[in-house]
DNA sequence: CTTTCTAGCGAAATCGATTTCGTCAGCGCG
DNA sequence: CGCGCTGACGAAATCGATTTCGCTAGAAAG
């Protein structure tokens, strides 16, 4: 139903092939039928069938974004970066098709990768690396560009875009040193997660700066599969013969949840306990008091995921890509000197 | 590159016409046959290609995404709204396309519908009816299927999905009549756009069902072009010679800058004012005190936005469908009993 | 005047699937 | 035995673009 170049191209008296070459700009179609061509195209409102040139070029001018992960649990993220990744795509005439449903699956990405329908892939939040070089061998082995995100992988051959969680705990951990604390509790994930030792790595770095001792029972590993394991890693941090007088929570939900915790069981923030969270999600600029906490722009990840897909495309066999991303610190009212010596 | 049906027919002995029937369960494929192919399938992983498929078939299993908006602004409600039909689309083996750079340009549009790249399109946010209606009979034209979102349309041919505003406003209020307010201030937009409309005429319905009369200096209509509008709205509703007991604001930013305005003028919330927001953002719990807002799950919006376009696809002349969604009441803190008389 | 280019165009192949239509063998039936 | 029917398959057309490869006419060169 739809005009084909076929009928534009009768109607202007020359061959399809003839049509085709004025719209790619060839350079053997005269000036004069180049207009012309342009001019009927304008007039007829003609647009090429998708389909039809996918075929033809063996590409679909689309990337794809798997989300490998419940999305309920990333919805923040989610929300910034999906807008980062569509408008750097839309900016060089891509688009970006979305793939939600594969979690763990590595057979559907495999389908996806020989269906053919996307020229590229960025894959968000595989959290386990094993995981990760496994998928991307994969994708390597179907000739398909990808880029992974949000976390670094430990790997030279693999193209990623990452948050600096060594330098986000560090700056975290130095602002309550500054503040005076020195017995800080830091609450981390098993530490099967990249995330989790490098945000560790930071705390431990930023201490040993200051020449605080490591003391390992400030050290709260979270059992995240405890449905509220927030006021478990809380409950853990008060019961220590010398609670901490800082604590930094693993991210920004479990930080929110201790703001209100440490309301309910009289503690005053940041009077008695200053308490700092991650990942800065919308939801932290708003409570009482305001949750200090590192910031990483999803949406420039997002932006440099693409860009670096885009080169990955067009450089056939071009090196890897990875990009580490400054976070940024955002010190607010939930942090405060160190009133307790 | 990859594995073609040409391939795999030659490894089978039989002709790509039959593999093809093969795989798409046509009767007159021997049943030995079919697992033959079934299994050579397997073995070698072969996926046909999107790109030759759409092309013959007329059809992309895919949907398209237009946000018609700053994407800014509607953020948190994206996130619940991407994933929703994302994941009802996978259900039903289609696939969602993100189009967001083509804010108020029926051209892309209309591109988009020429090129066929997908088989349906939900249109997010043209906030005036009149757009709205110039938009759907330009793809109604142009024989694409599609669904409006977050608000009704005026026009029996149209169709949305959107969210009962009239029994949103209408039960905030009664709420706060419940409460034993009187003076009840709303704020407003320009009243070209539906949702304001329908907002105020629910507003207007619970004072009259409570026998309250309508003070027309009680309702402020936002300036929505400053900056600091919230400011502005607050500012003039405090400068009434009577100002009222509890404020109905657009938004749930706005209320929640109310909120610490409230503060800063040494305003106690809900003792002295009660403030209540609209759209149930995700930071509106997390305030202090948490803000009684009204809440439309843009995720089941985008289940039903999804499941109406699918059957506007399979039917191909089938009636419009609009669908309009009861929004839920969220009673919190931030509203209390009028203690001012 | 012949030969050689070259600019500009078109015919036809191609991408990889689906679908239509025709073929053929085998079977039942009169 | 001949006829029609059916079940199973393949050849070829088709979807609508792009791309390759010729072809031709006229200009340029000798």
């Amino acid at each position: 139903m739809p005009i084909t170049i076929e009928d534009l191209a009768s109607k202007l008296g020359v061959s399809p092939s003839t049509v085709s070459k004025a719209l790619n700009d060839r350079d053997d179609v005269s000036l004069r039928t180049k207009e012309r061509v342009r001019k009927t195209v304008r007039e007829l409102g003609y647009q090429p069938s998708a389909a039809a040139r996918n075929l033809r070029r063996q590409r679909t001018d689309k990337i794809g974004l798997v989300v490998n992960y419940p999305i309920h649990m990333v919805r923040d993220f989610l929300a910034e970066l999906i807008p980062g990744i569509a408008a750097r795509a839309e900016q060089s005439e891509y688009h970006l098709i979305l793939y939600t449903a594969m979690a763990r699956n590595a057979e559907r990405i495999k389908s996806l990768c020989r269906s053919r329908e996307v020229d590229g892939i960025i894959v968000a939040w595989p959290p386990r690396a094993s995981e990760t070089v496994a998928l991307s061998q994969l994708m390597t082995q179907e000739d398909m560009p990808h880029v992974f995100l949000p976390r670094r992988v430990p790997h030279d051959e693999i193209s990623f875009v990452a948050a600096d969680h060594v330098g986000g705990a560090k700056a975290l951990t130095q602002h309550l040193v500054d503040l005076g604390h020195r017995r800080i509790g830091f609450e981390r994930l098993p530490e099967v997660y990249e995330t989790d030792h490098d945000r560790h790595a930071g705390y431990v770095q930023a201490l040993a700066a200051a020449g605080i001792d490591y003391q390992p029972d400030l050290v709260v590993s979270a059992d995240s599969s405890a449905v509220d394991y927030a006021t478990r890693s809380f409950k853990t941090f008060c019961a220590l013969p010398e609670p901490p007088t800082a604590i930094l929570f693993f991210t920004d939900p479990v930080a929110i949840r201790a703001l209100s915790l440490a309301r309910q069981t009289g503690l005053r923030v940041p009077q008695e306990l200053s308490i700092a969270g991650y990942d800065g999600i919308l939801s932290s600029g708003v409570t009482e008091p305001a949750l200090t906490t590192v910031w990483q722009s999803a949406a420039e990840m997002g932006r440099l995921a693409v860009e670096s897909l885009l080169q990955l495309i067009s450089d056939q066999r071009g090196a890897p890509i990875q990009h580490t991303l400054p976070v940024k610190l955002f010190a607010r009212a939930s942090t405060g000197p160190n009133l307790r010596g």
